[in-house]
DNA sequence: CTCCTAGAGTTCAGTGAACGAACCAAGGGG
DNA sequence: CCCCTTGGTTCGTTCACTGAACTCTAGGAG
């Protein structure tokens, strides 16, 4: 079902799921589009610039443009001159995120390509977002992240920034 | 950005990220399509049979074939018989599709329209999915479904059922 | 045994979003 | 003034979603 590298199939997503009665399809008219929510999670590992997101997603010029805009309008990230900046709003959907990719590690056999550390004791959080040391739930801005085992070896100045140890919204520089 | 009532919009997802070194691109490849987590979600509520799904979600018949059968293939879903029944690792996808439900009720004033209740202690879970009366984490087969005040009055069968109190993973009779 | 119906899909033409390459605009050096 | 980088927009092509019509199979009723 997969097509191999070099092949990149597309599938079409929705935006609208006007008939739900439910706050899922809500969620999901917002961030449930084809790239957005690899988009945030870019901004969490501390994207910033168009073009920064455009090397690092591959994702096509008039796409990000888009999304940007909506994710903007809708409140999950801020302009700032020319950064995209998280909003508070968009900080919580870190849970999502974080629990979307261990699912992934979990079940689809993929090794992690990132790790996530604890910043104050150094010990890996679990699937549920909780510190097994300290045993509290830990705020992105508390989290190193760290390039894990699963980590190919992307060339794009991005990738490459983002494989040195930094923490969770610190916005890298390129 | 909403389009009003009336006018269903459309837009494209995609499937693939071939290019992404990313765990949660993986995890969108199977879960991240359109339709597909409000699939999951009926799956959760108790929905098990093609015609259910279909009346509930309004979405294309060839559609729900295709996510139906991806998931199948995936291990999300078992079929038995005619039944599309969540496996294991399907039902460990309930703390994502509770967390992002949660995200959109508490940051795009959607009332609930479904709420999550502890069965034990009838407590509503948190959006971190924890019972505040117990402290724990609890598992989807121990939460009941009742419907919310933000619940609209959808008129098909499947809606109806879904309305009347009952455990999630239950499989529900129309 | 045959007809009838319901459930579970498949097929297919039309539409619209994603793709990607080319183009445009503004700002900063040299 | 010209060139280069950044941050987009435009536009033709491709491809997934849509919705309506059609098929296939399994039960019942007569």
């Amino acid at each position: 079902m997969n097509p191999r590298a070099g092949t990149v199939g597309r599938m079409a997503l929705g935006k609208d799921y006007a008939a739900q009665d439910c706050s899922l399809a809500r969620a999901l008219e917002v961030v449930g589009e084809r790239w957005t929510m690899l988009i945030v999670r870019d901004a969490f590992y501390g994207v910033r610039r168009f073009s920064d997101f455009h090397v690092h997603l591959d994702v096509p010029r008039a796409v990000l443009s888009a999304r940007l805009q909506s994710l903007v309008e809708t409140g999950v990230l801020r302009k700032d001159g020319h950064d995209y900046v998280l909003t508070g709003m968009g900080r919580e959907l870190w849970p999502v995120v974080h629990t979307l990719a261990r699912w992934a590690e979990d079940h689809l056999s993929a090794e992690p390509c990132r790790l996530f550390l604890h910043a104050a004791c150094g010990t890996r959080v679990g699937p549920d977002g909780l510190c097994a040391a300290c045993g509290r739930a830990v705020a992105p801005e508390e989290l190193e992240i760290h390039a894990g085992p699963g980590a190919r070896r992307r060339t794009d100045p991005v990738s490459v920034v983002l494989r040195s140890p930094h923490r969770l919204l610190d916005p890298i520089r390129t």
